[in-house]
DNA sequence: GACCTCAGTGAACAGACGTGCACTGAGCCT
DNA sequence: AGGCTCAGTGCACGTCTGTTCACTGAGGTC
């Protein structure tokens, strides 16, 4: 690759962590100003629209690259359950290194899920959609759940996912400090808990094709 | 009460009303001025003032006036889960009547989450800890949850309010028009399955103190 | 009726904002 | 070597921001 586009790719991803780094501490991305991400950047204010249109368009950018990582982070955690002896809690605390490890990438999500502009929000509730569609072929391959239909184990993974959403924006609020493993730990074993609760739950669910 | 307080509370509220509106629109309250919220309220920016400090005070002023509202939306619902035949499907149709009601103010808590200033944040997570809470008391009638010790009916309790935490986010973003009712039933449908999962799963939760 | 209180006014400020424009100069192509 | 491309610069503009200050006049008190 040229020096020249490398250069650009280079700034343009300085431009998104800007963004991101600017949001660390605790400001949500409609509050950012074109102005300060470039400056954060190192980047005079007009050259930012030599990469993006305006803030809006940054905005489905770092959602589109954001997701790119989710997507990898939950084929390994998918794996990680596979492999594991105890599915459940090795999926979770492989979910919370994650989070741990990228931070400022869920910090994201998690703010603009709800707090964003129309389009972001649309583009993230489509992108968990799809999390929940693979989690529901996944739950087929639990044996106590074979017996389930699709529109049951679609609810089930929403429920799933619902769960450790709310948990993945109260591993955000931990504070740093001395009692951060144990505040993570905890809200670990309470999803793992709430998990199985689930799991056994659904297990129960009478018979396929049943909707009431 | 005097003309002169009576009409001060009046602008006051047009405040916080003219807060709620300018959000209803997709934005977040971090991204309102001071001054577009005074205007709105058809007063001059500087009387904004003689009410609150800047727009944080506003904002947690907000959160307050949002939680008394949804605490007493809450007892209803609670009333209504004990009086009805079908305990879960009647709660969850009373809370959705409630945030089609009361949208500005659902939305208000759901944007502001995770995407609201840090104070502000801490407290919305207070009262969602008290909901859980009182929530978690209430399992405790369920005859087949009785048997459950606190922590676990905390956890379930915790999980239960993520589901509906989830729905409400869901129910916020059906675009209103004719296939709103149907939208919104299927969200009541999905939400009120899950509560039967979760219920039998927390009834199968071997023995109390129990911990793994 | 005279005085006080204080919610709301209106002008003014310094600073930040988004964006248009003409520019520079390093990187690349021929 | 000469010319082109285009990421990044620097200046300028009009608009909006939060906050200050001295003010007005209706409502309440005596």
């Amino acid at each position: 690759m040229s020096v020249r586009v490398e250069r650009k790719l280079h700034t343009r991803q300085a431009l998104l962590d800007a963004a991101l780094d600017l949001m660390a501490e605790g400001r949500s991305f409609g509050a950012l100003s074109l102005r300060e991400v470039a400056r954060a950047a190192q980047i005079v204010p007009t050259a930012f629209y030599r990469h993006f249109r305006d803030m809006d368009d940054l905005g489905l950018t770092l959602v589109d690259e954001t997701f790119l990582t989710l997507r990898r982070l939950m084929r390994e955690v998918r794996q990680a359950a596979r492999s594991g002896h105890d599915m459940r809690a090795d999926s979770v605390r492989v979910y919370v290194g994650y989070v741990r490890e990228h931070r400022r990438v869920f910090e994201f999500v998690i703010r603009e899920r709800h707090g964003g502009t129309p389009p972001v929000r649309a583009e993230i509730a489509r992108e968990i959609r799809f999390i929940t569609t693979d989690l529901a072929d996944d739950l087929a391959t639990i044996p106590a759940l074979a017996h389930l239909d699709r529109d049951t184990r679609e609810v089930v993974a929403h429920l799933i996912v619902s769960a450790v959403a709310t948990m993945t924006g109260e591993l955000l609020d931990v504070p740093p400090g001395p009692g951060t493993d144990d505040a993570e730990a905890e809200l670990a074993r309470r999803t793992v808990m709430q998990l199985a609760v689930v799991v056994r739950g659904a297990a129960a669910v009478p018979t396929p094709t049943s909707t009431d």
